[in-house]
DNA sequence: AAATATTTTAATCAAATGATTAAAAACAAT
DNA sequence: ATTGTTTTTAATCATTTGATTAAAATATTT
C-alpha cells in the first residue's frame, strides 16, 4: 500500500541515504577530493545507483552545496534585518546561532569557503553577502553607533572570533571534549568583547 | 664554465621554475586539485621532467607545504618567545607581520588549513603549535594579565580578526584595491581592539 | 674534436575514476 | 498469477592523471 511506501521513504529511503552520505564525504573532503566510489560506500550502495538517482557527481554536490549555504544564511538572515533587535542583541544573537550551527557542523566553513575558493565564478550569483548586508539595519545601527568605524571591519571580527576557531580548531585545540565547552564559553566572551569594541 | 653555470642557475633555472609554479598552482588549487600538468605548464616545461627532477607529485608538495609553514612559523616563532617585548608589544608585532605577510600570500591561510584538514595524520609532528605557545612568554604575559581569562580564548580572537579577513576575502571584499587598503588600516584597529579585550 | 654527463622531450603505461549499460531482483497494479 | 514498473547490481567504458622509458638535444669535460 502507500502505508508502507511512505514508511520505507520517511524511514531511510535511498535517495535519503545517498544524500546524507554525500553530505558527509564532500563536507569531509571537498569536491575533488571526494571519490564517488566514497559516498557510494558511505550510503551503502552500489556507484551505479548513486548515478541513477542523481545523474552526475556535480549535480549531487549541488544539492549539497545549497544545503550548505542556505544552512549559514538562514542563521544570519532572521537577525539581521530583525528591526526589534538592539545593535547588541543583533550581536548577541548572530554569535550564540552561529556556534550553536558550527559546534554541531564544524566542517562547514572550511568546506564552503574552499569551494567559493576553488570555484568563485559557480558563486558568483548565489552569493550576495555584501549587498544583502549592505542594506540591512544591522550595518545601518552599526554606522549609526560608530560613523568613524567601517562596518565591515567590525562584522571580519565578529565573524572572524565565531567561525575561526572552527577553521583552525585541528591545530589549536586539543581535544574535541575541551573545544566543545570552551566554544560554550566563547558566546558570552565573544559578545562582551564585540561590545567593548564599539565603545568609543 | 662555472661562472655560467651559475648565472642559469641563478637567473631561472628549471628547478626554480617548476618550484615556483607548483607553489602559484598548489596554494590556488590544494593537493587532490593540483594535477601535474598544471604545474608543469605553468613552469613552461614537460611534464616528465618535473617527475625527472622531484620523482613524484607528493613529494613537491612536501617541499612546498614545508616551505609554507615555515614562513607562518618564521612570524610567531621571533615574536612569542622574544622577552624584550610587553604584551602590548607582542600582540602589535604580530598582527603588523601577519597582515604583511598575508598580503602577499593570501592564498596561504586557506591553503595550510585545508591540507591539514584532508591529511590530519602528515602534521601530527610538524605542528605542536600548541606546546609551542603553552610555555611561550606570550602565554605566560597573558595569563599574569589576566589570570581568569583561558589565554586560548583571547589568541583565537587574536588569530581570527587578523588571518579570517584572508580566507573569507572572496565573499565579503568586493575588490582587491579595498580590500588591501583596509587590512592597512587593520593593523591599527586590531592592535587597538586587542588592547581593549584585555581589560577588565 | 671526442667522450661523457646532464637536461629535455615524445610516446606510452597503468591505475583511478566518473559514467553507462544491460540484465536481474523486488515491488506494485491488474 | 501476470504484467508492468521501480530499484539494484555486476560488468564495462572512456577519460583523466601520475609516472616511466627510451631516445634526442644540450652542455661539460678531457
Amino acid at each position: 500500500m502507500t502505508k508502507s511506501k511512505e514508511a520505507k521513504r520517511l524511514d531511510t529511503s535511498t535517495e535519503e541515504k545517498i544524500i546524507q552520505a554525500a553530505s558527509k564525504v564532500f563536507t569531509q573532503k571537498g569536491y575533488v577530493g571526494t571519490r564517488t566510489r566514497d559516498i557510494a560506500e558511505e550510503a551503502g550502495i552500489n556507484l551505479a545507483l548513486l548515478n541513477y538517482y542523481f545523474r552526475s557527481k556535480e549535480k549531487l554536490f549541488q544539492l549539497i552545496m545549497a544545503e550548505k549555504l542556505q544552512l549559514l544564511f538562514s542563521v544570519i538572515l532572521p537577525i539581521v534585518n530583525n528591526d526589534d533587535l538592539t545593535l547588541e542583541e543583533k550581536m548577541e544573537a548572530l554569535v550564540e546561532n552561529y556556534i550553536v550551527l558550527l559546534v554541531d557542523n564544524p566542517d562547514l566553513p572550511l568546506f564552503v569557503l574552499g569551494e567559493i575558493k576553488a570555484n568563485p565564478e559557480g558563486f558568483k550569483d548565489r552569493l550576495q553577502v555584501r549587498k544583502l548586508l549592505q542594506h540591512s539595519s544591522f550595518i545601518r545601527q552599526l554606522r549609526e553607533r560608530r560613523p568613524d568605524l567601517e562596518p565591515v571591519q567590525f562584522i571580519v571580527s565578529l565573524l572572524g572570533m565565531t567561525i575561526f576557531p572552527f577553521i583552525a580548531k585541528q591545530i589549536l585545540f586539543a581535544d574535541d571534549k575541551i573545544f566543545k565547552k570552551q566554544m560554550e564559553e566563547r558566546k558570552i566572551l565573544i559578545a562582551k568583547w564585540a561590545k567593548m569594541m564599539l565603545e568609543t
